[in-house]
DNA sequence: CGGCAGGAGTGAG
DNA sequence: CTCACTCCTGCCG
């Protein structure tokens, strides 16, 4: 019999907002993916979003969304490359309100002229807003990507206080 | 200003 | 295995 890995505590914990159901999951409280509602175009309405009770994790959630500055909570064994984790890591690394290119980011961790892995690697974060890969922006102040749609990108960055364009 | 190489990973053929 | 594509960027014409 195989032995794979054995769920500890497993938890979902989900926040309704205006633009969609965010949905994490954890593992003994450490967070192991974020879901966002793929937005491909901005919506008409504007974001808002309510938590029920005192869950740490949905309350990150939605006040980084609204920016505010929150304690980061655990996270789980995420699956990646090598490579992977050393870009998840220096994203970790960034502060709240700052951002970083995608090309000084691939210089920390020592592959200046792998931007472009880099923004692969943020595009495969398995937990985006827990690893902050929207304060990963081009060089030239362009927003770059987001898998989840540049709206939530743009609304994350706005609430940091950053000014796009 | 357009074109291209460079760099890791994934999926299609 | 090869190719195409992806949250990019500096260089070169």
């Amino acid at each position: 019999m195989p032995v794979l890995s054995m769920p500890g505590n497993a938890t979902t914990h989900e926040v309704d907002t205006s633009w969609g159901t965010i949905r994490v999951t954890a593992d003994d409280g450490k967070v192991t993916g974020c879901i966002l509602s793929r937005l491909d175009t901005m919506p008409a309405v504007p974001f808002s979003a309510e938590v029920y009770g005192h869950d740490r994790i949905a309350r990150f959630v939605v006040g980084t969304l609204a920016g505010r500055k929150r304690k980061v909570p655990a996270l789980g064994n995420l699956i990646g490359t090598d490579f992977q984790h050393k870009v998840w890591d220096a994203i970790a690394s960034i502060q709240f309100g700052e951002t970083m290119s995608y090309t000084e980011l691939a210089k920390t961790i020592g592959r200046s002229t792998a931007c472009r892995a880099v923004a692969n690697a943020c595009g495969a974060n398995p937990v985006p807003l827990f690893i902050p890969c929207h304060r990963v922006v081009g060089a030239n102040g362009a927003l770059g990507g987001f898998s989840a749609g540049l709206a939530w990108k743009r609304l994350l960055l706005a609430a940091e206080g950053y000014q796009s364009n």
